[in-house]
DNA sequence: CTGAAAGCGCTAACAT
DNA sequence: ATGTTAGCGCTTTCAG
């Protein structure tokens, strides 16, 4: 009660209230063993005591580190993709509890132009980057030029070495065709995002070309819409004029969502006329009516994952790292044998 | 192309390029008109060329500004209430997208224990915060203590001087139960969050009892259930014991959308056997089937308002700033005129 | 109108 | 084993 001006206590307080150097009370801090157990424990006690809090700005200034990690999302169109598919937030809330407990906060970014994102990245001096979207090489000029840890999501291309996590795209679109075949669909289409610049979606395509390879067909229509409730929406007017067509996979749930919506309001049943499967498995999938069949991909799993290869990165563990997921099918009531001719 | 050793572009390396002092540098870059226009030009261009950033850390550190927010989320028992209920990300979207405008970045918290709370308010430095859920008496002291600005959503205690930022609840209340009177409904149940803990909840049952009393009514039944998807769930069982029940008004979309699937579920037809409204008009709400009559609160306006609130409290602005939101009804296909008995 | 210098809180050599 | 000290990058009196 003496100081009146004091901002807030720091080590020097607590050095003096002990009586020893501001260092001592830094290598406690910093679990240096650079000190006597008598005056660690002593110091220890005056932290608690008088409340010391560690000051980032202070840390980050000195060491170099900011305990702050940036997620970028893609930037489509204007649109806020974390607000409009909610992949995106399901993903960063679990992202989020891992990372958060080991004392990193995160900050959202947008993929917008390079020069932004580099100001971005080096005013705030992150320790790590989750990157999700499109892959500019520009974007990862930059990174690797500060040298800044990063995951990627969903990412494969061959030639550029970088830790990622993904789920096993392919497998997810050969189980998706497995079950429709199996409830004996003959006309399968696809409706996903654009194949060029999307390679997940091109992924879940193969799978499940393969599977209906193996079955002797061939996918019965493809159709590149925008991975949105609205991109679904919109394909079900193309699916109308395709009587033939007994069932749908969708690259997205977001996609399956919209698609099953805009159905059922043209008079098309599902799963009667139409089996619809998503990809992902959101929370939504439940909300839906019918609920929604899709491939899971365990996105809790994923956001951990992300978390985790993050840090090992941050903590320069062998590089690069790449955990793929393992789907499952999550069969709901959107998907059923198709109807007797 | 001399110095080795150097970390990135700094106000000295800029000054020594111009050859005036750092402080010049300094007073052009936040606005002080203490430099000549000349010097100044001179200035802007070597950083533009130099590709000067500047260090939010140094900056946090000298000036005491982070030009860091947070937003708490309320922690409902473990759930990751952000991912769980879509409100929270559309609105977490809408207030980051307007308040990065302004080179403030948010980081997420959760409103745990008081101590732990505090010690991230303060090592990060925040330079504001924005709170949903509970009001612990507690958590304000800590807040006040260290003078941070702050703004409230959905606040309601009169003794307790805040900026916040809500949408009229009764009104909304008001408006869902005229709609369902109007349709010709009359004997229509609430269902929402606990009454004693969220205001909020209590006020759109106000509203809704205001227009039920005014057509000689009164509320049929009312429902408190954890404020999710499942809590809806779990609601449908106890309206299918109602049969004379031809309406509900849930609190939040979440839980009007949990009431429509299980209602289906068991066999109720929405809306012919049961008229569904919901409060928010979240995005999923045209996921559904039948897409949900809901009270509309623009979320992206409220969080576009609250991140001005809190800019105007950063910025010292007269207090407290409370804004109310007038809500509308987005009138869609989960309300109909209850079935001739 | 401009510059010198003292901090902000912490870390990491380097001494002792 | 512990203390001294020089930064990290920027702001801000206080002199010139």
């Amino acid at each position: 009660m003496k100081k009146i001006k004091r901002r807030k206590t720091s080590i020097y307080d607590i050095a003096k209230a002990v009586g020893v150097s501001p260092a001592a009370v830094s290598y406690v801090i910093n679990g240096r063993d650079k000190v006597s157990p008598k005056t660690k424990a002593k110091i220890l006690a005056a932290m608690a005591e008088m409340g010391y809090v560690a000051d980032h700005a202070a840390v980050s200034l000195s060491r170099g580190k900011s305990s702050l990690v940036g997620i970028c999302f893609p930037l489509d169109s204007s649109a806020l993709v974390f607000s409009d598919n909610p992949f995106y937030s399901e993903f960063l809330a679990n992202f989020e509890k891992e990372i958060s407990a080991s004392g990193y906060d995160t900050i959202i970014g947008y993929l917008q132009s390079p020069e932004d994102f580099e100001r971005w990245l080096v005013s705030r001096g992150l320790d790590g980057l989750v990157i999700f979207g499109l892959y500019s090489p520009e974007i990862f000029k930059i990174i690797r030029a500060h040298k800044v840890p990063f995951v990627l999501t969903d990412f494969y291309d061959p030639d550029f070495e970088a830790s990622s996590i993904r789920v096993d795209d392919v497998m997810g679109g050969y189980l998706a065709g497995k079950h429709l075949l199996d409830l004996g669909h003959r006309q399968i289409a696809y409706i996903g995002g654009d194949l060029v610049s999307s390679k997940v979606d091109c992924k879940r395509l193969e799978g499940l070309n393969k599977a209906l390879e193996e079955a002797g067909l061939k996918c019965a229509l493809q159709l590149e819409v925008p991975t949105t409730f609205n991109g679904g929406y919109e394909a079900a007017t193309v699916i109308r004029n395709h009587p033939e067509i007994t069932a749908a996979f969708c690259g997205s749930d977001i996609v399956a969502i919209g698609l099953l919506r805009h159905a059922q309001e043209l008079g098309i049943s599902i799963p009667d006329d139409l089996s619809v499967m998503g990809f992902d498995d959101l929370n939504s999938c439940t909300y839906v009516y019918p609920a929604l069949t899709t491939i899971r991909q365990d996105i809790p799993l994923k956001g951990q994952l992300a978390a985790k290869i993050l840090l090992a990165e941050i903590d320069g563990e062998e590089h690069p790292l790449t955990q793929t997921i393992r789907p499952t099918i999550a069969i709901r009531n959107s998907t059923a044998k198709p109807k007797a001719k």
